[in-house]
Order: C-alpha cells, then sequence, then structure tokens
DNA sequence: TTGTGGATGTCGCCG
DNA sequence: CGGCGACGTCCACAA
C-alpha cells in the first residue's frame, strides 16, 4: 500500500482569496473570485470558500479522475476543465465533446481536500453509492461566481407542442378523427392520445417529435395489444403513429403489425 | 423592425490581453488568459483570439440565449457560464444540473462579434441548419486556456463487459449455454450473443447493463421473431434478457413472449 | 424510491 | 450521411 497522503482540511496557508474588482475591501458576494497558478493550499481554501457560498466554481487545470460507482473509470493526467454547481454537480470536460469526460450528476457532496500538497475535489452520492475524485496536479486557473438564473428556458418543438398541435386539430391525424383523451392508461403504460375514427372504431396515436426508428414501433404495439386485450375481447384497435418520418425497418414493422404512418412536424414549417 | 445592431469585427480598442502569469512579455500558448469584467469590446476580441488559438473559454456573466434548429427556445436574462471549445462544441450552463440549459454540438462555426456595443457568441451548423446565440448583458469574467488531454478514458462495467464476462462463462448464462456468434445480423437488426443451448436450441441474448423495462422486452422480441423467419420455418428460438434486475412489466412481457431472464451483474461484485 | 418514456438527447459503429 | 442501439445517459412526472 502507499503512502497515505496528509487529508487536511486546516492547513491553509493565508489565503489571498482576490476579489476580482479591484478596490473592494472584503469579499462581496457579487464579485468574482479568480486566481491564476494557485498553490494547492490556497486553490483548496478558497473552492471551498466558494462551495460554502453556493458560487459556480471553474477550474482549468492538470488533472486526474476516478470514478467508482454504476460503473467505473480511470482518466489519466490531461487538461481539463472542472465545473462544480451548488446543486452539487460536478462535470469535467475536455477539449472535445458535449459530454463531460466524467461528472457527478446533481445532488452529490462536494468537498475540496489537501492530499498530498494536491488539490482534490471528492463528491460522494447515494442511492446508488457513487464518487468522483478529481485530483490536480496543476492548478492553471481558479474561479467563482455567484451564478444565479431564475429564468426558465421557454422550448418550442416538442412532443408536447405537437399533442397540442394534433388536439387543435384532429384532422392531421386522420379526417374526421376524435381525440377522447391524452396519456390514457392501459396495461401497457400510457398512451399519448386515444380517440377513435370516423367509423367509431378505437385509435391509439403515438406521438414522436422525429424520425422514428423500430423502438417508437414497439412502443405503439404494446399500446394496441393491450388496450385490444383491456376493452371487451375483439375490440378493433387501430395504431397510428405520428411524426415527421420513419426509418425503413420501423415502417416494415408497422406494416407487419396492421399499424400505420402519417407524418406530421412538431412545429408548423415557415411555408405554411 | 428594430434598429440594426453594428455588428463589427473591427472596432477594437487595444485590448490589454493579459496573460495570467505576471511577468511572460507576450501571450504564451501555455498561459492562462483571464480578464475581470471586461468591457464588450476587450472581451469579443480576447474570446476571438482565443477561439482561433484553439483554446477552451470559459465565460461567467449575464446573458440572454436564443436557439432555432430542431427546436427552438428563448432563454431570458440570467448568469451562466458559457463554454467554448475548440471543436466547436458551446455549452450554457446555469447554476443547476448536469444538462447545460442550451448548447450546440461539436462541428459548428463560432464567432464573437460586437452588436450594440454587447458581446454576442454565435454558433451554427448544418445538417440539421442549427443556431445558437448568446448575448451577454454583463461580462463577469472571460477565461481561456489551452486545454490538451490525449488520455484516454478506460471505463468499466459497459454492456461490452458484460458480454466478455459471458463469453468467457457462458455458464453465467445457462448451464450448457454455447455462444456461437455475437453482433449477428439479422432483418431486425443485430444480436448481442446468439448461440444454442445443451438440447442444440437456437438462442438469442440481449444484454442490459443495468435493470431493464419494457423497451428491452421489445428489442429481444423483435430479433427472436425475426430470426424465426430468417432461419427456415418452424425453428424454435429462445429469447433470454441478460441484465442485473427487470421490472414488473417488462417481466410480464417477457413471460406473454415465451421469454426468460438471467441476473447477471455487468462487473464481478466485490463479494465474489 | 421506483417505473416509465422523452430529449434540441449525444456518441460510436457500421453500411 | 442515415440507421441503429448504448449510455455511469439525464430528466420530469406519476404511483
Amino acid at each position: 500500500m502507499t503512502e497515505q497522503g496528509d487529508k487536511s482540511r486546516d492547513a491553509d496557508d493565508a489565503a489571498g482569496e482576490s476579489g476580482a474588482s479591484g478596490g473592494s475591501p472584503g469579499p462581496r458576494s457579487d464579485d468574482v473570485t479568480a486566481l491564476s497558478s494557485p498553490t494547492p493550499a490556497t486553490a483548496r481554501k478558497t473552492v471551498a470558500a466558494a462551495i460554502d457560498r453556493e458560487d459556480v466554481v471553474s477550474i482549468f487545470g492538470n488533472c486526474t479522475v476516478e470514478y467508482e460507482g454504476r460503473a467505473s473509470s480511470y482518466l489519466g493526467p490531461g487538461d481539463r476543465l472542472v465545473v462544480c454547481k451548488p446543486d452539487g454537480t460536478t462535470l469535467v470536460h475536455t477539449d472535445e465533446g458535449h459530454q463531460p469526460v466524467n461528472w457527478q450528476p446533481p445532488g452529490c457532496t462536494q468537498e475540496a481536500q489537501l492530499t498530498d500538497d494536491r488539490l482534490e475535489l471528492q463528491s460522494l452520492r447515494s442511492t446508488p453509492e457513487e464518487e468522483l475524485l478529481v485530483r490536480f496536479e496543476e492548478l492553471m486557473q481558479v474561479t467563482a461566481y455567484d451564478v444565479t438564473d431564475e429564468t426558465e428556458l421557454a422550448l418550442a418543438g416538442t412532443e408536447a407542442d405537437l399533442r397540442e398541435r394534433l388536439l387543435d386539430d384532429p384532422d392531421l391525424v386522420e379526417t374526421g378523427f376524435s381525440p377522447l383523451a391524452t396519456e390514457r392508461e392501459t396495461t401497457a403504460g400510457a398512451v399519448d392520445i386515444f380517440g377513435e375514427d370516423s367509423r367509431g372504431r378505437r385509435v391509439v396515436v403515438e406521438l414522436k417529435r422525429r424520425r422514428v426508428g423500430p423502438d417508437a414501433v414497439g412502443q405503439l404495439g404494446r399500446y394496441v395489444e393491450a388496450l385490444k386485450r383491456d376493452l371487451h375481447a375483439g375490440a378493433e384497435v387501430r395504431g397510428i403513429l405520428v411524426a415527421p418520418s420513419v426509418t425503413d425497418r420501423a415502417r416494415r414493422l408497422l406494416a407487419e403489425q396492421g399499424m400505420e404512418f402519417v407524418s406530421v412536424e412538431p412545429q408548423p414549417s415557415q411555408s405554411e
């Protein structure tokens, strides 16, 4: 076993926690904290204080990352950007990709430790038990700021929007289609739109905001089969998949199960 | 229509692009660039240079975000952390959540503009046509660093690991099970493990690294049905779902289709 | 806490 | 480039 490092939270030098705006006497909550190439001890103190203050912290530096939980991983030394959020989220980003190379989701505890004179960020959660450990070999920049965001994202073009569109104008599904319920429960799960056609037959409508593959056909098939059983025996139940488009395989599967496809965009196109 | 702002890339004041390490005479590539509360013009020049240099850029500030593409969204003013990567990724993070509130994936073009004396980051892509526009009302901190990371993530406990485990010890699936192929193609797609049982019957094994729901049963069902058809008529084909555990609904669906479940963890447990 | 399905999912592989 | 399925998916919502 290797020699145990000293995991201290106290052995700090008097850290010059420099608020960014020059003249202010003490650390104001509206200030940015920014340190260039700090010592591990200074960085530990600054990061710990920022976490306490509920700032978002960003750290550029060379680090290694260990993860143990639903899976386990090791990431050798490299330059990365590490972000810690006050909700317990930790993100480790490389120079590439939308996805963080390692992370911890919201709700984790976060601690900044000093081990063998290196800054370590430890993030823990339970259910499932998971640990993320980021160890910095070199610290290039530590920044912290009180990020406050009350604003809600207004998003259009989701499946919910597609549903509203079809409820407003059921003829988009089929002439004479009448919606009876949304999220209607079956033994197989909730049906997006349940209704009946012009001849009074039951119709299950499954919505997708984008081009669909075989999985969506399977889903629709499960609902149709479940409803046939849920309703008295011998009931005819149609299945209609509504989406912008469908793959060949999905179209074939639909045909095999006697189900249908209707093309509708989640948002009215600009040319309409 | 509102008055058009001046989208310039030239009207820069002489930006004091301060390398972080104090004494260096010019901007070295190993230096961090760090600006506190810069003017929009200075920030634009610094960010543009950092993008050219292929740095990772992080910006704390108050901004609005517009997105138009597969869907469309608007995000009103709020404090956020915006990250731009040299591969064309843009991330907009609030103080909460693993997911960025807005983003653009790798491969996008990025431009830093000055519009109405505000810093704007514009990110564009095609296939699909998408645009992200981040407009800063206030800039708290701009940081850029040449993040280089050659290291590969070593991840264990994936579905591939589970497959290796079963190929090493096929009895984990069932006594006498013999794998014949992995990724065997059927008209419904590739089967994780194809083999035969001790009595010579064909077996389709679908692997999941975690607890499975109805979707996985549908997938396995499609493969089994496809193989029954692909092989000469009347062939018996068993379907076995291998995963740590299964939900009630999924178990019921398995039973209905005459398929089976076998519990295996993706990683050998520590107690073993 | 668990189950279920959506997501601007992203990502990798393969045809 | 499209199809297909995995992902430490995350996430909201309901039971």
